[in-house]
DNA sequence: TATTGTTATACTCTATAACTATA
DNA sequence: TATAGTTATAGAGTATAACAATA
């Protein structure tokens, strides 16, 4: 357990990050932004999978997805087939060219970082790698167990309501 | 000096971490975004400075900082007052309403962090920081140190142009 | 002529809400 | 009734380009 202090340097350095993210997407094909990019990349690594388990993978709301996957499938880079088993579900797939679009991705992200990075140590690299990874799962576990110690939170926060990549609407 | 597939997992992490920023966004004031969190808390950190020196810690166009300062010295939070070296620039800083709102951001991070983060331990919240400290510091360098080893850019790539974070316009 | 900052315009990312089709 | 996905609308973030004032 850390203290406020460290926290804040921490969320200090997020704030930093949003230059590294920056500079990422400036060297972004122009027919692919970064949004475009996560998308991709995330299929490439998943194999395929539903909309909603893009949206749960992504943190973003299902209506983001949904017009993002109808860009990429407009440039042909993913295919969106029903499921057999629900109707309801389209499951997505890259398409050939798409997997060479993730190349290309790859080719220019790799590029940039070799010329940033190519002070740091394979094992500076790996510990940066495998904390980002510990982040962002701390962070998805607390979408299914409550936080350790719930704190007064007198404004809006309802409880969790479930583990939901969805718009609350009406009621 | 670490290999591409090192660095092809990092980026994975990368875009990962969009998903911790997007829910450190959700739980900000509903009229301060986190684009002006992040301007707040520059300024706490780096104190009265003009407008391109937080275009250059933001890493952003001084058109986006303009705008994003112009909203916060609406809302009080910060007042540019012109600088008797230079009447072309403004020199920025923190009223007490935005020291306060500062506080604020501190308060509501922190809480989160403390959530998410409870079974990490100092050291590794600490190594994170510092990594990402360090991630941020190799990508600034680049701007004013050209690349170890230029390699073959055929397309956009003019040489740096010098350190600027301004919009290229006409020549 | 070059630099600092502002404004106008356009595009991307995101959330909310309403809707359709299926479970 | 609830869930999977789509669409419409609105707001924030960003870049490009043109502009004014000053150096």
């Amino acid at each position: 357990m850390a203290g406020n202090a460290q926290y804040e340097e921490l969320v200090r350095q997020f704030g930093a990050f949003g230059a590294v993210k920056r500079e990422l997407g400036r060297i972004m094909p122009a027919d692919c932004p970064s949004g475009s990019a996560t998308v991709l990349t995330l299929l490439d690594r998943h194999g395929d999978i539903r909309m909603s388990k893009l949206s749960e993978l992504l943190s973003v709301d299902m209506s983001v997805t949904s017009r993002q996957v109808a860009q990429l499938a407009e440039r042909g880079w993913i295919e969106r087939s029903p499921d057999p088993a629900d109707k309801r579900s389209r499951i997505l797939r890259l398409t050939p060219a798409g997997h060479a679009q993730v190349g290309e991705l790859t080719r220019r992200t790799t590029q940039l970082l070799a010329e940033r990075l190519g002070d740091w140590s394979d094992e500076e690299v790996g510990q940066l790698t495998r904390l980002m990874a510990r982040l962002r799962a701390s962070f998805d576990d607390c979408r299914t167990a409550p936080p350790p110690v719930p704190p007064p939170r007198p404004p809006a926060a309802p409880p969790p309501a479930a583990k939901t990549t969805r718009t609350p609407a009406s009621t």
